[in-house]
DNA sequence: TTGAAAAGGATGTAGTTACATTTAATGTAT
DNA sequence: ATACATTAAATGTAACTACATCCTTTTCAA
């Protein structure tokens, strides 16, 4: 079913400005399906995306600001983000040692294990609903790149 | 820039799992441009969303439900955001005749003035930031659609 | 017709986000 | 060295979201 169908709309005043309705429609649709995969593991989204974020770093520490720089949500707030991982014994702070007013931020062990359950349930769910052929990622990825300029 | 430059990751696991980062990350990116726009007027995007609803509907009234239905982000909370919109004076409820249960909800002049000025800037962004041609979108329109099977 | 179930919407609440402010550490120009 | 600006991160706060619950009205079966 088009976007069309779906919001019930039958006319966009071109078809760049129907995209730009599309994409936040499926971005909402997609988050939904990220809500109810990491609701079981004890993870909101944002939650997730730092805990990646450390991953790609480890074992080395990520300060808050690179963090914040990678996120891919930019108004979340890290550092209480930070303070439900650190809760839960997913992340380790320790101060930086070049730059007292930088923290450095470690994902535990008990992170890491967390996160590789959930690549399970993520690589299992992408295989069931990978609709997109490698082409056709490809150029979703081009026009996507295309619109932020 | 590509979205791995934009979020200093080099690797992912797929095309596709590539695409679905680059689709939330372009989806923050083009929020944040529509707050920006929506903001001098005093709306957040989702009372913005429901005024466009409703002015599809005009001159006939929506119910909340309706509304919710075609919310473009099904989270948030319509009635909340109608108090919002009504005590702005933008829209009007009325008890709906035919089923006491149900609110009618009606775009008022203030509300229909307040989007025509929006449409303007609306415009004038995306003509100035339309970055695919109508080829293109129509592309980016079917890989979304396809997405979301 | 009456009582249970369902539907439409509002509301309470806990948790989150957005934004401004604060605190502490570092950099920099005099 | 000292004062001022800048940076990193944390925090206070108001607003918003998600979710459950509630209230009223409608539907429907017995």
């Amino acid at each position: 079913m088009g976007i069309a169908e779906d919001i019930k709309q039958k006319k966009f005043s071109s078809e760049f400005s129907k995209a730009i309705v599309n994409l936040i429609y499926t971005n909402s649709w997609l988050n939904q399906k990220h809500v109810s995969l990491f609701k079981p593991f004890g993870l909101t989204t944002p939650q997730f995306n730092i805990l990646r974020i450390l991953r790609g770093q480890h074992p080395e520490p990520s300060t808050v600001n690179l963090l914040i720089d990678r996120m891919l949500d930019k108004s979340s707030n890290a550092s209480r983000i930070i303070d439900k991982l650190e809760e839960k014994g997913l992340v380790i702070r320790k101060q930086c040692k070049d730059d007292r007013r930088a923290v450095d931020v470690f994902i535990s062990e008990e992170g890491l294990s967390l996160l590789s359950e959930l690549d399970k349930e993520m690589d299992s769910w992408e295989e069931n609903s990978k609709s997109l052929t490698d082409e056709e990622s490809k150029i979703l990825n081009q026009l996507l790149d295309k619109i932020r300029i």
